[in-house]
DNA sequence: CGCAAATGGTTTGTATGCTTAATAACTGTA
DNA sequence: TACAGTTATTAAGCATACAAACCATTTGCG
């Protein structure tokens, strides 16, 4: 196991985000398991509680930052479960309005809930500077993402 | 755009990490995307690289932090482009030893500069000590994973 | 007005992951 | 040796994401 572990300390910063962005949503996962809610089925709940109404599809899209149509089928799957429904949009016949059920509201508020408490559980004797420094980093790669957004991987030539 | 700015910036830890893990592979996908390596499958070929062989499948299992049964679908994908090949293991006859091909070899190696020069763009202008810093919380982040795995959502009881 | 381009949504096909269950081989103990 | 439990791999089925292609509507420009 010592190469293992060896080679865990080592892992590139990247690899650290993802496997520690993974683990977090498991423990979420985990929690909201119980209230039916598979995988990133709360995602969508748990936005369409935050955000400001009038909610069409393509601003969700945006707030959960997956595309189009995977917004569409979980929200099949939302609607189907009585969470969501679509309505018209008056100002434009494209696009549709989501909304939570009542059903839904109830949702929203236990995944906002199991959230918090993961969040809360998880940074637990982390001081808030702390955490400020780790969203400076991050703020900053942030910007080199976006700096070239494509280079090709062989720029030797 | 506004509204949705904001919430960016009060987004969770956890989807921040999620968010940052996910972008930081979109870049290395989008440089390997040329040699026709889609998605995930670059990172056996790179561990491949990395492992000191003989390597098993399980040990692959534990490397790339994924279940056996995508490790062994990746795999096929793998031996069918002519990047890897499985051998019998002699030492246990229901091993198998994975290594890579001449082409395999090639392959992770452009892997691995791909992905250190996405790191080194990404972590442009970031001290050591500031990622460091960043380590440091990541790593109390998992002993805080570890501590009570499964906790319901509904401590109010 | 009228047509091209952009936008919102859905459908389809593919990729990748997990869980559960099956099969084969190893290990340890009586 | 024999049998129970563990471990390595594979198989099958489901969930979730993307990209490409499609339709309907809206927007913008001549």
């Amino acid at each position: 196991m010592s190469d293992l572990e060896r080679n865990e300390k080592e892992l590139s910063f990247g690899r650290r985000l993802a496997r520690l962005g993974a683990a977090w949503r498991r423990q979420v996962d985990r929690d909201l398991h119980e209230y039916g809610l598979t995988e990133a089925t709360w995602r969508p709940v748990l936005y369409l509680g935050l955000l400001p109404p009038p909610v069409r599809q393509t601003d969700l899209v945006r707030a959960l930052e997956i595309e189009a149509p995977s917004v569409a089928r979980l929200l099949d799957v939302l609607e189907r479960r009585d969470l969501v429904f679509r309505s018209p949009d008056s100002e434009d016949k494209r696009s549709k309005l989501v909304s939570l059920t009542e059903k839904g509201e109830r949702t929203a508020r236990q995944v906002r809930h199991a959230v918090e408490a993961v969040s809360s559980r998880l940074l637990q004797g982390i001081s808030t500077p702390e955490l400020q420094a780790c969203y400076s980093v991050f703020e900053r790669i942030e910007a080199n993402l976006c700096q070239r957004a494509s280079t090709p991987a062989g720029e030797q030539a």
